[in-house]
DNA sequence: AAAAAAC
């Protein structure tokens, strides 16, 4: 008998087990636990505390200046490292020097000039933003990024900046920068831009809900405005020839990325096309033709573009990976390769490369490097994924039981008043089929739901078509966009996904996600649980395991142990039982980041000289209070007394 | 073994 322990209990549950510690209730088939008197959900971040007013996000500001100051080197002299040539280049003169700004003097002609560029930060498209809370909407809880352990190495790291002011990105973009918002670089970006616009290759383990798209957009968008006017060739009066091509796992990412993209090039004369399959390629060939300067495309579809020979790689000065551990999997490798290394793409050195992903396994690293010259690894500790930003909870639930007790949570959350338009719940199954089943089965049930996956196309689903008129206009993969769009919109509450969602989708106001089927890879948990729990908010993620799932308990209760979570007593005895361990589930690098950088393991040599030269972590270590090395002293951040922090 | 990615 699986006993069922609702999604309110065992929230509430948690928070009161928090505060009296030594609570031995487990969750799941230990038995029913009862929690009276809840109701309200307490962040975990909240717990200890006095329940006094405090805000949440209002932890003790002050922090920032302090221990991480310490990067910010005497000697550097902020901007001064551009400091020649920056000053002629500023909006007017720049668009003047460009031929006539859009497009003008590309192949394809495009000369009308009646052209206007459509702003994207009044696209009234985007009504479901309105929808919620502009201010929260729009900010990055950077409270929670500010005791976020980073390391570098590789030789000479350029040191981190503290302001977007200290490295010069032009009056053009720090505008949108404004536009959109940023108030100060998050981690990721106080790293990797000096990297990138010092000229470095760059492998970035970092969450895409980090400000990992700006990090690499930032300096190719400046890089492209600063650089020379490209002679494109003139050969083949069909043939486009982007400077930049930004490459990503899925069409979704690839339009998420699209879409913040131009909002960074507003109105800087660079522009932003982007390429994916499952959708006509006329209209994607017509935006080529009218300019491209920064290309945004999945794998496939690029490769077809470029037997046609409509694309040429031949003036790429940035390439940028996104998800890179997904790209060079076995499934993706040999496309990566192929438009890589045997198409006309300038080589390793030439080009400026930046990899980023949330995991980096070493063997993946190890291929990654191809692709690399004399690059700087760059990790940045989670921010939300396995934090104490996200509750994860696991439950045993037998396979002939897990939609009765998906149904039980669902009315648990509908019966709190969680299920309000802002609460969304994302569940991840194994299969396509899955997916639909379950789906069919939720909708049938009374809770609406609609689904994401491969086979989803063209198709226009009924329960969307409301939404279809809205994006007719820019939008061709319609069904799994509009499955996307009515969950984001709390149109359809409920999204039953296959990995296609696990990675890089920044969806706003998930809440919870479930792990109705367990992913077989530790590193595939981190990406889907990374879905809740965004930007610094908090998240609760609920997972299914039985029999079927042994081979990732150790990982799994470690990497819960790692993020202070509870682990049930059942999962440590079935850890300690499952000797299948050092297997491919063995996290890939120390708990508290993504990855590791692969050249400082002893065990790898290749006598490069290009590889590994000494610690320049940037001035860590000594004075952040998270040490350099492997060990990592508890640097209890800004939360209450009490909640140690999450980084180790 | 599944999923993703071109027509």
């Amino acid at each position: 008998m699986s006993t069922r322990t609702s999604w309110a209990d065992l929230a509430a549950n948690s928070a009161a087990e928090n505060v009296t510690a030594g609570s031995s209730a487990n969750n799941g088939a230990a038995g029913t636990t009862s929690a009276p008197g809840r109701s309200t959900y307490v962040p975990p971040h909240l717990r200890n505390r006095p329940a006094s007013s405090d805000p949440p996000a209002l932890a003790p500001a002050p922090a920032y200046n302090g221990p991480v100051a310490s990067n910010d080197r005497p000697g550097y002299g902020g901007g001064s490292r551009w400091g020649g040539p920056r000053n002629d280049f500023n909006r007017s003169g720049y668009s003047g020097g460009r031929a006539g700004g859009w497009g003008g003097g590309r192949s394809g002609g495009w000369d009308r000039g009646r052209e206007r560029e459509v702003n994207p930060f009044e696209d009234g498209d985007d009504t479901e933003e309105q929808a919620f809370n502009e201010q929260e909407n729009t900010g990055i809880n950077f409270d929670a990024y500010e005791d976020i352990p980073v390391e570098t190495s590789g030789d000479n790291v350029p040191p981190a900046v503290n302001t977007f002011a200290e490295v010069d990105l032009g009056e053009a973009l720090n505008q949108n920068i404004r536009r959109c918002k940023y108030v100060k670089p998050t981690p990721v970006q106080r790293h990797a831009i000096p990297i990138s616009l010092g000229g470095r290759d760059l492998m970035a383990c970092a969450q895409t809900g980090s400000g990992k798209t700006a990090a690499f957009c930032f300096p190719i968008i400046s890089g492209i405005m600063r650089g020379q006017a490209p002679q494109r060739p003139v050969r083949g009066a069909r043939t486009v020839y982007p400077l930049a091509l930004i490459l990503s796992p899925t069409r979704e990412l690839s339009m998420q990325i699209h879409d913040e993209a131009k909002k960074f090039a507003y109105q800087t004369g660079v522009k932003v096309v982007v390429a994916y399959g499952g959708a006509p390629i006329n209209q994607q060939l017509r935006e080529l033709e009218r300019g491209v300067d920064i290309l945004v495309a999945t794998p496939g579809r690029l490769v077809d573009l470029l037997e046609r020979a409509r694309v040429s790689l031949q003036m790429i000065r940035y390439l940028a990976l996104d998800e890179a551990d997904r790209m060079l999997d076995m499934g993706f490798e040999p496309q990566i390769r192929k438009i890589v290394e045997q198409m006309d793409m300038p080589p390793a050195g030439v080009r400026q490369t930046m990899l980023f992903s949330a995991t980096f396994p070493k063997e993946i690293q190890r291929l990654a490097s191809d692709f690399l010259a004399s690059y700087i690894f760059l990790a940045v500790g989670r921010v939300g994924s396995s934090t104490d930003l996200i509750v994860q909870r696991v439950e045993f639930v037998h396979e002939s039981d897990k939609r009765s007790h998906l149904m039980d949570l669902l009315h648990a959350q509908r019966a709190n008043g969680v299920q309000g338009k802002q609460a969304l719940t994302l569940v991840f199954v194994e299969t396509k089929k899955g997916a639909d089943a379950l789906e069919h089965w939720l909708c049938i049930n009374g809770f609406p739901a609609t689904t994401i996956h491969g086979d989803r196309t063209q198709q226009v689903h009924d329960a969307c078509a409301w939404v279809y008129v809205t994006c007719l206009v820019s939008v061709l993969c319609v069904e799994r966009e509009l499955a996307l769009r009515s969950f984001k919109t709390g149109n359809t509450p409920i999204l039953v996904a296959t990995d296609v969602a696990a990675r890089g989708l920044d969806i706003p106001h998930v809440a919870h996600v479930v792990n109705f089927d367990l992913p077989n890879d530790i590193d595939d948990y981190v990406h889907r649980i990374g879905r809740t729990g965004r930007a610094g908010k908090t998240g609760l993620a609920t997972a299914f395991f039985n029999e079927n799932n042994a081979s990732l308990a150790k990982a799994l209760a470690e990497l819960m142990q790692e993020s202070n979570q509870e682990v049930p007593a059942w999962l440590t005895r079935y850890a300690a039982r499952a000797s299948y361990g050092g297997g491919r589930n063995r996290r890939s690098g120390g708990g508290r980041f993504g990855g590791r950088d692969f050249r400082r393991d002893s065990s790898f040599s290749r006598g490069g000289s290009d590889y590994y030269s000494g610690s320049s972590s940037a001035g860590y270590g000594a004075s952040g209070g998270y040490g350099g090395g492997g060990g990592g002293g508890g640097g209890g951040g800004g939360y209450g007394p009490g909640v140690t922090s999450a980084w180790d």
